[in-house]
DNA sequence: AATATAAATGACAGCGCTGTCAATTTGTTA
DNA sequence: TAACAAATTGACAGCGCTGTCATTTATATT
């Protein structure tokens, strides 16, 4: 019923070695020989068996996406892009969430990988900021590539994929100061993300170009979690010095901090304006609608997927290092200082 | 480096296919020599190679996720869900998102069925809903468990997850009622969507209870989407008769509900109360927090994922009907009438 | 035209496992 | 205890493909 390579070969006249080489465009094979073998191939609508090339290759065509994440925005983004360059390239894809903080987690990992013979692995935070596991995970003699914070190449291990949180978040509180704003808070989402940290640094740097001083009253330590932005925008906004705006690290901190502000009765922008950071669905849903900045997420994940499959198949053997800068979204939630 | 099958029966002293037998559960193994394999499998850290065993038997070891859903949470839960069935059981899972509208996706599926050799689908609506669609799946040979709308096994062809929409709508309804409620608005998820006419008829069942006509002027055609829930409680509080509560098909109706009455400056839960129907994790977030009803999603996936591995192992012949009902959530977005 | 060289193709083993069927061991009964 | 059935185990082929290496064919060189 379903054609396997024996058919092909037989139909096209050809050995079995060479309709394997024309599926795997490998050179040598003569131009008129290789149409014959596509032209049965598309006639018998044949695809070749992953099992059995997965077995009896030493190469792969699966590769995994890790991650631990509760974010089910940032999954589907990440999943939905890598799959559709798995699709493009004929890999097919496994997904792995698991614990990062399980102390068994290298293990898992190991145990996956050996089961699965996957050939590379995509690597989000907070597994592609640690080197020391990336490094160990390269020792399985798996490719990896890894989306991580930052703006230049941590080192040379494997090609990343860069998100430039520093500068966006400048944009952002950029964006604040030019609303009039000077006393701008800060809901951090913890301190092992990078992407936090980085976030943080962009938002001193701007106040810094501004010549505003930075006050450490206006930070808060959180996680990237709503009832965080709650907590955080309600410690704020208690202090006797209080802001009048407040840059949350991502988006649901940023809804948390707007329940906070309805709870208290601060009216958003006029009173307080909230800035996120991802630009996620419901950053469209809150009332008012959240300024945030813009993580292409699919696009990234598409990218980081395209850089592991090269590699793979090892088109280039340079670490390749792409970078984004998430954009400034502008809505309702910020607004100029009031008097 | 990676144990295989060969390994482990040299080091227990027993051959390959004795291995096999243990691995794979089958009878006729005696206890002693069942506990040697298994002791040598666990010093060993052997796992069977999951490529070998698709091209070696008849049987298979994956089973894929076919679905068309933009929405985030439902589908995190639900891959979750199946996830942990999957790893429970030793099978891989595939996940395919796709076009429903598409017209070759019945070619699209059969592509993937026949390629990936998968030995099972878990269908979600609207697949699961197209009796005509999943006969043509089944006779790929392949086994099929589906998620969908209903309170009764709709027909013998598969195993179901029956979620009763009709029931938790009433129940909602209800609450609204018991609220002194008597001009309910209702915003429809789409009548393509088996799960939005359950909930109407429940709606509509829960009115009928307690003696309230039905007003056709309440019952507002929508789709699941926010925009849908702001466009439609617009419509409903700008007409003459206006209702006092609105139930939305969905929690991103809702959130779209809530929206727009704060756009009209309407209080929540004072001058209208608005229930939601899927307890997704935004629905904890919005101001004021969402009454909805909690549809265990990721519990769901996981049995129905065990239905489908059941089947694929032939325990039962049986085509069992599991039934969910959501439970009604009480939060802030309701409140009793106000004179 | 004969030879050397490179390009193209094929034969064959084997990846790690399962299915089939035959061989062996164990238990049961007269 | 012999004879037989049932339970247990193993030998072996082969799933559909790729890697290795030998063989054939085309091209270049003298």
């Amino acid at each position: 019923m379903k054609a396997t390579i024996n058919d092909v070969a037989k139909h096209a006249g050809v050995s079995i070695k060479t309709v394997s080489r024309v599926m795997n465009n490998e050179p040598s094979v003569r131009q008129a020989t290789r149409d014959k073998v596509m032209a049965t191939v598309a006639e018998l609508n044949y695809q070749p068996n992953l099992a059995a090339r997965n077995l009896a290759g030493t190469k792969s065509y699966s590769i995994a996406y890790v991650y631990d994440n509760p974010n089910a925005y940032y999954i589907i983004d990440m999943q939905n892009g890598i799959l559709s360059a798995c699709r493009q390239q004929g890999f097919e894809l496994l997904i792995h969430p698991c614990n990062a903080e399980a102390d068994n987690i290298l293990e898992e990992i190991t145990n996956m990988v050996k089961q699965s013979r996957v050939a590379g692995l995509v690597l989000t935070p907070p597994f592609s900021e640690r080197p020391e596991f990336v490094k160990r995970i390269l020792e399985l003699d798996v490719k990896v590539v890894r989306i991580m914070s930052g703006n230049a190449a941590p080192d040379e291990i494997t090609p990343c994929i860069m998100v430039d949180d520093h500068q966006a978040a400048l944009t952002i509180t950029q964006h604040l100061i030019d609303y009039g704003h000077k006393n701008i808070g800060f809901i951090a989402g913890g301190a092992e993300h990078k992407s936090s940290i980085e976030r943080l640094q962009g938002y001193k740097q701007a106040l810094s170009n501004n010549g505003i001083a930075i006050n450490d009253d206006f930070i808060i330590e959180g996680e990237y979690s709503f009832e965080s932005g709650v907590n955080g925008a309600k410690q704020l906004m208690t202090q006797a010095e209080k802001p009048t705006a407040i840059f949350s690290c991502n988006d649901e901190i940023a809804a948390g901090a707007l329940f906070a502000a309805r709870l208290m009765n601060i009216a958003i922008p006029q009173q307080l304006s909230i800035a996120g950071f991802e630009n996620s669905p419901f950053s469209r849903q809150t009332w008012p609608r959240l300024t945030t900045a813009d993580q292409p997420n699919r696009q990234i994940a598409s990218d980081a997927t395209n850089l592991l499959i090269a590699q793979i198949r090892q088109q280039n053997t340079k670490q390749i290092c792409t970078q984004y800068t998430p954009e400034l979204v502008v809505r309702d939630s910020t607004g100029q200082v009031q008097a």
